[in-house]
DNA sequence: GACGTGCGTCCAGATATCGGACTGACCAGG
DNA sequence: CCTGGTCAGTCCGATATCTGGACGCACGTC
């Protein structure tokens, strides 16, 4: 948890993730919606792409554009952001409700919930034992 | 999201209350634990503590010693914490496995998933959409 | 030629983090 | 009574990081 929090806990990282899953992939577009100064977004996507988590792709040859695209690891990262929007939706939502509603395929609206991959049931802390710490 | 972040994506802040779920609740063993600065877990418990994810208790009177518990909205960012370490474990483990292994009510070691909580389905970026953005 | 866009870099100042030393209250042993 | 140890912090000066704003440069368009 903390080697993945050294690369993905940084200030903006998260935020410049959300952003191309959103499909802003350009970082102008991401410069825009997230407010992040541009000097540390630059370092941020380049700490991202480093790490194997966003690919920076030329999209156009003259004049030269990046666009920046998840890759599998990347990906992966979905769940974790999507337990933090849950988080904040419910215990930081001002009286308006949740700023994004999310829909999932089978039509209802996108609350996410954590199981175990084994058994299905709900994952609470109280449920789980430590059985090895190195 | 955003607004998430800026309480719990701090560095450190994550560190301690994972400590605290592994029921490290004192400070010094908090230190001990992380190697972080006291200073900065000080304050990030200080944070913690005035966002209402953990509650600062005495547990002894004389000398007034303190520790730290979690609230419900601290037990809630278990699922965060836990998506988290899945996504170290598999991308970050290094060649002698995940560092720590948990172990689920149901016998079975612990891998967490993320479902849609109206169908049970694993959830994943591509099925969901957006609905509203404010 | 003037203007706009895309994708950055450079800089100086503010802010945060770092490790280590220190405080202050208490307890235990000799 | 004196020394040593635990606990929960605070204080400090030296780095590291983040910030906003200005700038660069290669294009494309009017």
């Amino acid at each position: 948890m903390a080697r993945t929090l050294e690369i993905v806990g940084e200030k903006w990282a998260l935020i410049a993730l959300r952003e191309v899953f959103l499909g802003n992939r350009r970082f102008d577009e991401m410069v825009r919606r997230t407010g992040a100064p541009r000097d540390t977004l630059a370092a941020r996507l380049k700490t991202l792409v480093r790490s194997g988590i966003l690919e920076r792709r030329q999209y156009s040859e003259h004049p030269a554009r990046y666009e920046y695209r998840l890759t599998r690891a990347g990906r992966e990262l979905y769940p974790v952001m999507m337990t933090l929007m849950r988080w904040g939706d419910e215990h930081l939502a001002g009286a308006d409700g949740p700023p994004q509603i999310f829909e999932h395929r089978c039509g209802h609206p996108l609350v996410a919930q954590l199981v175990c991959e084994a058994c299905g049931e709900p994952l609470e802390a109280r449920d789980t034992m430590l059985v090895t710490a190195e």
